[in-house]
DNA sequence: GATGAATGAGTGTTCATTCAT
DNA sequence: AATGAATGAACACTCATTCAT
């Protein structure tokens, strides 16, 4: 059975944590709204976690899996999967839902200049997923669908920013159509640039 | 300009919430923390403001116009200040003390969605500066700067949501590069594209 | 004025201490039991003292400062003034008050292996009541009421632990005359050993 | 003699609160603690003992008879049996673990103004040593190797009293030697009083 | 016998807020 | 305007105890 079993009660625990941080914030999160969500006691929490911070970071671990996982899981050629990864990253589709998990990752985020450990895992995975769009442009290169002269890691890092702001600011007008209207315009302004035009 | 008593003790606590905001951030800001920046006590601060949150209301005001009158002190051509504009979102000078603001800014906006009044404050600068660089490139084209087929509006969203993410993702991995080297990448894939080209 | 002020509000607080201490005991010793003697709130005791550790140092050093000055305040020629010193130390009149102060300094003892501060501080005070003790026996020997080949520090030593253990030994069996008889052994046994015989 | 069954675990469980009461101190232990040093879970504690308490009593059982078993070992003429008692009491060899055993019951002692069951536990045994100690006076007496006006009830108060305080005071001040301080003064000051001179 | 999951009451501590001065 | 004392609710965390397995 291996040790598997820290599947049951540590995933639920997991989603209880997100369902507390997406309605809560991390600034108002307690130990409570997590328990209220996981309809356990407080002090079950603490069985399982040694702390609060502890239980964050196995958090934070277990988001980034989960959207690890997400990219990780696209197929297709390389100018279809940077597509299809800048529409996940914004998400017309489940919109409530997928933006509070950024929204999440956001406020973990902007508590990392005062946790160097919530900094530290969130570093890991802001590489991984950069390296991954990065390694999108590079395959895209090789198979001649994107200009020779893009820059993979450039490129990579202009998606990425462009499409976390374009978050960023949606939560914070509360508009929704935000997302896709930077997600637009990435594709008009940055994307239509660097693919190679069959026919011009 | 209205009751000028306000800008006495109402200034130097504004400055002290900032300086407080910056040190502990804002899960972790307390009365007391900007009690101690303003080497006041803490009776003071409620003498002046209702309740926390009406304080931290007034900062954002406080924040937003300053940011709004540094906007729009940019002087010169449209490309110019449209270069300005970048840089000063970027910062590569005084990096510390503006990479704070804007780390305080973002703390608010995560904010923002567990809180309305946050948002509408927030909201309202935010349309101001998009308001702000749409315009410097409805100039530009006016002028004959930027071609004429940039879009003003979707311009201004792109560049401002790839320079908030570059902060973002700065923060993230504590990489101080990060936001220079975003600027770069959206001066050489969008603003070389909009604009006119004069001897090509 | 002067730094007195340090007296009215500290001084409710120990004891307020030394009464819930001789209430509950030291391993029952809650900030809610010394608030509720004080009949204040628990957030006061953390207004005055950083931690409930803070507050029972402070209060040990409350503790034996009385104890200091009531032993100093002994007045008379040697032999008496050691007499009045195991009389205070066994105390027959107001039994129940001075018992419960030296049931205080003994759960406090009984901590002090486990905490390095509370040994600091208690073992201060030990060194100075033992050499007042030494010093009384010294004094005799000068004078001549003390035979000439008494030790000083030795029977500053067996007087203060058995009077102690005596004490020790009255609580463990609820037995109050424990401490009374011992005195009388003490006298019988020790002091009049060193005493200089005048017409023997 | 008995239900023997209560031999196996019951001792392990004894071993290991005398482990944790050591490393802990009575303040500290916790049930969690005890089942660390017992290296099973806490909640077989439970399935032999129904409460914390009843656990305690059950170890201040244990504790004393440990206690009144090594000294009921004592043998030899009564002199040497009360040097012996005194050197037991003090030890010199093994200072670690015995000077823990005492630092445990002084814990237990100090409690026991605020628990009647400890107290009583405490009180038989504390009269069934003291008795030991009269008793061997009063052998001495019979057998002329001490005086006949030696008072045994008396002495054996001023001699348990005295090393008990010297331990207490030893442990406050963290001094190991002081014990060893006080038994020598106890046999310079009292039994050599008491002890028939042969040639004088 | 023995465990690990789970609970709930209680702990020290924090903090926005109030108020007399 | 400004303070320091004081409060009360809430917080993270602890722990003896219970119970299904």
């Amino acid at each position: 059975m291996g040790n598997d079993e820290q599947s049951e009660t540590h995933a639920e625990i997991m989603e209880a944590t997100y369902r507390a941080l997406c309605e809560h914030g991390y600034a108002s999160l307690t130990m409570q709204n997590i328990a209220d969500e996981l309809e356990k006691s407080k002090g079950l929490l603490h069985y399982h976690f040694d702390s609060k911070e502890e239980l964050l970071i196995a958090f934070i671990d277990y988001l980034l899996s989960e959207f690890e996982q997400d990219i990780a899981s696209i197929e297709g050629p390389p100018d279809k999967k940077l597509d299809e990864f800048i529409e996940r990253f914004v998400v017309v589709a489940d919109a409530g839902d997928r933006q509070a998990l950024h929204l999440a990752l956001l406020e973990l985020r902007a508590q990392s200049p005062f946790n160097d450990r919530f900094r530290e895992h969130l570093a890991r995975s802001d590489t991984i997923v950069r390296d991954t769009v990065a390694e999108i442009v590079r395959d895209g290169i090789t198979q001649g669908v994107f200009r020779a002269d893009a820059e993979p890691e450039v490129v990579a890092q202009l998606v990425l920013a462009s499409m976390d702001g374009a978050r960023t600011r949606g939560l914070t007008i509360g508009d929704e159509t935000y997302p896709a209207a930077v997600s637009e315009a990435l594709n008009k302004y940055v994307i239509d640039d660097i693919l190679v035009k069959t026919n011009e």
